[in-house]
DNA sequence: TGTACATCAGTGAACGCGCGTTCACTGATGTAC
DNA sequence: TGTACATCAGTGAACGCGCGTTCACTGATGTAC
């Protein structure tokens, strides 16, 4: 079956995206390259042709997902604001859905132990991150800030769901909530630190 | 080789010890009952004469990680306050060291996606840590505001772990200890919430 | 107290299975003439 | 323009390996008499 060569950046595009999508909801270790093939409508052997290893589609897996979470970060703070990216961030139906959507507190703790190529991207979709928050009215008032609170929403999304099915998993979402509404990290427009 | 029962039960918290810290070190997948058993001195053919299955262990080893932390924790806070004991947390040997003491940082991803076995440990360790972060006097002042200085330093260790090697890494630990000095969440006295 | 025996912690080989990776092959595509 | 051919995306079988789990066996322990 041959295939033309737009035909196969389409197909390492859906490859792509169907590692994001396994990776978050089973874990790196967990996704194998021939669900993953499957899940793009292909078989296993393939793979090879677009990719150097697995780590190289982990890594390319994690930036995907990491730019899709801050187009949806950055689009709920320019409706919205800070506030309500932390709402839409530590909604339960984040937390319950089956695909979680930041790759950060899908697989914060895989990435960190993965292979350099695998945390550099996870490193650059932070910095991309706090770029980004950076924009709009009510942004935090410094990237310190920034860095705090994206600390404390990845870190209260693994509490939950690690707790999920119990009434602390919703408590640990709700104290989360109102620290940061209370903080006063991202009330009004601020200045951009030097 | 026969043993007695008493000596079958220290081989059963040798087993558990070795497995909390393989966990914490690899991850809960990459961790092989035969690389537990071995550091723990045994062949692993005989592990299921202590334990149902691998999940049984997990769900130990989280619970007597958990409770070194805790016992960490309290000491810190202990000894030098609510300060102190995030200054210790988000301290760059903690982010180095080969074996992490947080098994939330280390695992806290790969617990949330665990058997319902292993996510109750969890949530239990997490329930106990909340309790004992309400003694001493330099304490948070409310529950929720324990809950939401731990998601700030377990995030910020899952993140700085990830940037590990770059100059991030050590600005988010920075800025994460200097987000919870000022957050006032535990300087002085207070009173437990009723 | 001394002896026979049941228990069971620990050994080491084996099981079926799924993993990442390799490879010979297929056949439509795009190019050279 | 039409034809021959090299390319290479995708297939499907196979590879060696390590996994969790099982099992027949060993032999010191603790108990029954």
């Amino acid at each position: 079956m041959g295939r033309s060569s737009e035909e196969a950046a389409q197909t390492r595009k859906t490859i792509v995206a169907a590692a994001a999508d396994h990776i978050r909801r089973t874990g790196i270790a967990e996704a194998s390259l021939a669900d993953i093939m499957a899940a793009a409508g292909l078989t296993h052997g393939g793979f090879y042709r677009h990719f150097r290893n697995k780590e190289q589609l982990v890594a390319e897996a994690i930036s995907a997902a990491g730019t899709h979470t801050i187009e949806t970060i950055t689009r709920a703070m320019a409706k919205g604001g800070f506030d309500a990216a932390v709402d839409a961030y530590l909604a339960k139906s984040h937390r319950d859905a089956r695909t979680p959507i930041c790759p950060f507190a899908a697989v914060g703790s895989d990435m960190a132990r993965s292979a350099s190529e695998v945390k550099a991207a996870g490193a650059d979709v932070l910095e991309r991150l706090l770029g980004n928050l950076g924009d709009g009215e009510a942004r935090p008032a410094t990237r310190a800030d920034a860095i705090a609170a994206f600390a404390t929403m990845i870190g209260a999304m693994i509490l939950a769901r690690i707790a999920s099915g119990t009434s602390l998993s919703d408590e640990v979402l709700e104290s989360a909530k109102d620290h940061l509404h209370r903080s006063a990290i991202g009330n009004g427009p601020r200045r951009k630190r030097k």
